[in-house]
DNA sequence: ATAATTCCTATCAAAATAGTATGATATATG
DNA sequence: CATATATCATACTATTTTGATAGGAATTAT
């Protein structure tokens, strides 16, 4: 299951490119139109921001700016950030690897060999920009 | 990710049809040769057996017998049975349906939308048989 | 009768998830 | 400069899920 950290994370993400990135939006206002509760979603933030997703300015008048534009960060960035692996096993997983601790033989495992296909199969729909996700 | 109930349900079913439905294969055999927690492996079978996948013999020299050929045994049915919805999100579920808390309109959510997409890209590869995933 | 086995319910511990609290720091504006 | 509005940072708490264990009853081949 996809966590609520990482669902907020996206809605954020959409709400800032439906109103540009000219001018910084609250955390307030986010929490508010998008129903999230406000102090997580200042957690979610600031973890957006030390990632490069976006940045802040401090004071009133403050807020947050995309960095880059939509058509720029997919969706599998916010995901990885957030929640960690897409795989479904870590040990198909390409940017958060772990060996199981059981497995013999990965070569020849069957399961690894199913959830290799899956993690293939599901990485074209994550690898979609957040401009393509507005237009679906 | 996969829970370990989940691959270890999977790990069973693939040892049972290694070893042919003729006999039945106890629950301490199958801990020791797949090491599996004896314990926690005989609340999986009991769940699988409740779901029909597989059948008890009591006694000594009983064990269990897998009810089907693996040809007509789905990966994605014991992962349901074991884990749940396939789907990340609920309200793309076919078999878990939730309706999401937040959600205005479903009909229009983007997040929605990419995860019906990622879903129907997960299924083909869940539905493969466990004859299929032996022969992988 | 005995031993090997499934069957059942309850309980427990650790980890992950979701959210809260408190207060420090920065800054636009009057 | 004072104030109000923000972000920033860390730590804490509550709940749920996951992974596993405990103890014993019921069944049955030998």
């Amino acid at each position: 299951m996809l966590s609520k950290r990482a669902k907020y994370a996206i809605k954020t993400i959409l709400y800032l490119c439906r109103n540009g990135n000219n001018q910084a939006i609250s955390a307030k206002k986010i929490a508010e139109e998008e129903n999230i509760p406000y102090k997580f979603l200042e957690n979610i933030l600031r973890e957006l921001r030390q990632h490069k997703i976006l940045k802040s300015v401090r004071g009133p008048e403050g807020g947050y700016i995309l960095i880059s534009h939509p058509k720029d960060i997919k969706v599998v960035e916010i995901v990885r950030i957030v929640d960690g692996p897409i795989a479904l096993i870590p040990c198909v997983s390409e940017n958060f690897y772990e060996k199981c601790e059981e497995c013999t033989d990965e070569q020849t495992c069957q399961i690894r060999k199913l959830f290799d296909e899956l993690r293939n199969a599901m990485l074209p729909i994550f690898n979609k920009s957040l401009e393509e996700l507005k237009n679906l």
